[in-house]
DNA sequence: GTGAAAGCGCTAACAA
DNA sequence: TTGTTAGCGCTTTCAC
């Protein structure tokens, strides 16, 4: 049989008060709306050894607040992405928010469905790792007042609050990285995306190759196809362009396809390639050889993020304001971009 | 300024109807209430025209449905998991239910915590891999008439639903395929856990062994401890054990941290060891030689996981039997497990 | 100091 | 065939 749920009239019944006086002590007033101490502490003891819970819905029904906060990330099977959501989530919680989240999975029409679920349960506010797209569906947020915080990347023609990682900086000096140890045609591989932390990476890319009179070699998967496909296409590209020396991979994920084409080559007789990504991975410290990334800060950026919608939904006067942050990420050297010659005594 | 949301009281107003004709419209009682299609027509073209969407916190409060299932998850950033959880999301948004998916880090405190949330949300139906120690909260749900089912493991002594793979026979031939391939002194690297699923493991593990007449190799890892003291532990437990040739790690992020324990090691002259472990991860593909692993059939899991839930919420007829579902599970073969003769050859 | 009562937006029994 | 109305459980204004 389920237990019937108590409700506030229980507790004001077995007491004899009135509802009222209950949810002033329930909800903090009671000093303020001055009931009696003696009053107050029979209300909490009762509450306490029920074990009554307030009904949340009814709650939000009521005061239009779900004390929620939505985060759609692009994939939280992601290392980044759950890193953060998982820290968020511990940050949130200490304030009395629950975090719900989900994964955009970079599509747009699923971030606007996410966001409209999130809408029906009017959620306080929004945390989103926004795919190409869907500028209108958060412009629209933002005009309806809720707060809205970008990161990981965010669209340069918005005005929106956001953190992110200063990826064209990073992205550079891992490019120059590669050309100190003496590589000399450094294959940067991509998404065919448009997303601010993308683009910034290439010209990052671009920048250090120019700076040292280097041939550029940019390979743009499609990003809605399999992996086994970009794989193939990595592959074919490294056959096609044989006087690549070196990799960078603009993502993670990127990286590991990357790895998974370079098995798949002959490359006898040819020496292997040095190698860095965006992003780190467990597989870049457990592979041989262990490979460079560029990691970014997932404690400082989910600390960042929370701080700003928390200041949002507990001032809504900070709403308005509009706050950016860029947090610089750390290039980690392993052995996968030494100089070749460099390697063969480190291995 | 934040647009006022429209309520059904708008609607109604609009086309001078009660509310209650509205109400009915929308929730395709038209029919059965013998409102004519005129009518109809006219209140679901302006819902749509004027985007009315029915303001969900309301209908909870009033329904006591909320059409959200829980899942709460070992860890939402392991492959696994987060596999199964994509799957899951989907099939329940195709029957109109929202997933809201959470780790419990294998935490009995913050599962507790949570389930406690859901019961405050009042969402209708809960997936959980439960960690040792909240019986009782899941019992409670289950006496309270929720439909709850347990996946990837199970508790013993509590009769519920649930759906698992088998984790005995799995092992059992993953590990006489190592013994099959020449491997004789066979590791198996586990949790100090008392969970369903490793224990089924560590059985067939030894029964593959018993059935050979060779001596079981078992180290417990403290399960709260940190990577970087299992990772040790694991080094350090080999190295003592010097006979033996053989590892098998119960879980994929087990595998991980044995591969980084064996790198650590100096084995010049010992040759290396046979590898294989439960649970498939992008790192075993990737690796060098791939490594051997016992992989879940997560599509199989998810769809029965679903089924189960939605059968209860659609016929609470059905919420009574417990059904409990046990899959196979796949071995795949890769280099790591081959013996060390063909593997010369092979590599 | 405390209580009565309105109302958040919706559903559904009952009336007409 | 459609409308009236009573709540779901809570917060909060206003009255006493």
């Amino acid at each position: 049989m389920k237990k019937k749920k108590l409700s506030i009239r229980d507790i004001a019944s077995q007491l004899n008060i009135s509802i009222t006086t209950v949810s002033f002590i329930l909800n903090g007033k009671a000093k303020e709306k001055r009931i009696s101490e003696d009053l107050t502490n029979k209300v909490l003891n009762l509450v306490k050894e029920v074990g009554y819970k307030p009904n949340q819905i009814a709650q939000s029904l009521r005061t239009g607040k779900t004390k929620i906060i939505g985060l759609m990330v692009e994939d939280i099977s992601n290392v980044f992405f759950s890193n953060v959501a998982r820290l968020i989530e511990e940050n949130a919680h200490k304030k009395g928010y629950k975090i719900i989240y989900c994964s955009t999975e970079n599509n747009p029409e699923k971030a606007r469905e996410l966001i409209n679920m999130f809408r029906d349960w009017n959620i306080d506010g929004y945390i989103i790792t926004p795919p190409a797209g869907i500028e209108d569906e958060i412009q629209s947020l933002i005009s309806d007042n809720y707060p809205v915080i970008l990161f990981d990347r965010y669209y340069t023609n918005l005005k929106t609050n956001y953190v992110v990682i200063d990826n064209y900086e990073s992205t550079y000096r891992a490019i120059t990285h590669l050309i100190e140890q003496g590589y000399k045609d450094i294959a940067f591989i991509t998404l065919d995306s448009r997303q601010s932390q993308m683009e910034e990476r290439l010209r990052g890319y671009k920048k250090a190759l120019a700076d040292h009179k280097l041939k550029p070699y940019v390979k743009r998967l499609a990003f809605d196809e399999s992996k086994e496909k970009n794989v193939q296409q990595i592959a074919s590209y490294l056959k096609k362009q044989s006087e690549v020396d070196a990799i960078f991979t603009a993502t993670n994920y990127i990286g590991t396809w990357g790895i998974e084409a370079i098995q798949n080559l002959d490359t006898k007789g040819k020496g292997r390639y040095g190698l860095a990504s965006f992003d780190d991975h467990d597989i870049f410290k457990l592979y041989n050889p262990p490979i460079t990334a560029v990691a970014q800060p997932v404690e400082e950026i989910s600390q960042a993020v929370i701080k700003m919608v928390l200041d949002q939904l507990e001032d809504s006067s900070k709403a308005k304001a509009v706050e950016t942050i860029t947090l610089p990420a750390k290039l980690i050297v392993r052995g996968s971009s030494l100089s070749r010659t460099d390697l063969d005594v480190v291995i």
